[in-house]
DNA sequence: CTGTCAATTGACACTGTGTCAAGCTGGAAG
DNA sequence: CTTCCAGCTTGACACAGTGTCAATTGACAG
């Protein structure tokens, strides 16, 4: 709610984002937006020229807010491919409930609108090249099961990543985040790597509420 | 296309399932399937109150031409866990790509339809009721990895078969139904089952085209 | 012939998007 | 101080889609 002071634009996207991030998230219309940007429906019209627009734009916000090349970094200076892919996936994770409910609008959109699709779909490719630099770092150390080569295993990483996942096993399954974390980190190394070990230990993770 | 000699609900139906599978799928409106039904939009509404209703209609009566329960017939008198557990997740791989087109509309739907939602969590209930059914049958068996409850084996192979993922894999990849189903079902045994074995072995599957 | 049922036609209210035109206002520039 | 103008407001409109209603047609059974 950090919506006194901003100009107009940065404030319709401030309370987008709000309206997206609130509980029942329903699809905010034109007239919820301008509302809770105090300010006209058709001052929404003068800054962008529609609802799809402006939700990819809150994205785009939202992204520079959170800044998630810095978050990845760790990933990027990792010594090895199961370090770096450990670091990408817990990056990642992590990241996902903070921006569900943005992720959550578009992909609703992705349905009827072409333009949405599109938004979202370079936001999936963005994911997949993360997954295709972990998965290249793990072909170079040679750990990558035989069976598997990089396209495979890049495809599996950013299924298994996908956004839907962690709605299914967090909001329908109510999973600890840390839950998920930790199962979806332990499945990548399992199935990513042809580390004949302890695959049962790295899949325990914290019971219900630890 | 058996729409001729039906009568007018069931030719509704049968329009509907067409337009849903038809390849740039978009979501029907009332119009699009009375003009597909061959009868007037307000015909449309004589037999069913909504939109949302068409649909759901639509889902069952397909559940019912496509009989699912005796696809998974094979599944229920497997000998032990691990069999049950390949023949449901052979049985319901090789479902998903004929449920897609009507599955997409209903998922499309739950984002602002609670009617719609309320349908597809029933449906998701039932992939989850045989889901804890094969788990239960490895936990009988003893073959459960230590780390691993019923019901979080459960929740994650239930998130695993989820139609994202199938759309996930065979859209936007490009997997081959085999490829994807074979994959899957790997993953599943590979995450479920304490086979410390050819985990290798069970991730291999036909490249490309074969 | 008469009822009745299914379907048709055409109208309507409502919600939401996106467009348009005219008017208001406060602050910067002359 | 006046003028101008960018930014916003108000209020109207067209359009698509949903869902409702009423009057009408047409066929068929009794």
């Amino acid at each position: 709610m950090s919506s006194a002071n901003s100009d107009t634009p940065t404030r319709i996207l401030e309370s987008t984002l709000a309206l997206l991030e609130a509980p029942g998230g329903k699809l905010p219309t034109m007239s919820d937006i301008a509302k809770a940007a105090g300010v006209s429906r058709q001052a929404v019209y003068l800054h962008y020229p529609s609802r799809t627009d402006v939700l990819i734009a809150a994205t785009r916000y939202q992204d520079q807010m959170l800044d998630m090349d810095t978050a990845l970094a760790p990933s990027r200076t990792a010594a090895n491919g199961r370090e770096r892919l450990d670091a990408f996936v817990t990056a990642w994770c992590n990241h996902v409930p903070k921006i569900h409910g943005v992720a959550r609008a578009i992909m609703a959109l992705t349905s009827t609108d072409a333009e949405a699709k599109a938004a979202w779909d370079i936001r999936m490719t963005d994911l997949r090249e993360g997954c295709a630099a972990a998965v290249a770092a793990l072909a170079r150390d040679g750990t990558l099961p035989d069976s598997m080569d990089q396209a495979k295993a890049t495809d599996l990483l950013w299924a298994l990543l996908s956004i839907r996942n962690w709605e299914n096993l967090t909001q329908t399954c109510g999973w600890e985040q840390s839950r998920y974390a930790m199962t979806i980190r332990a499945m990548a190394v399992a199935t990513l790597t042809q580390d004949t070990g302890p695959l049962t230990d790295a899949l325990a993770c914290p019971e219900p509420p630890a």
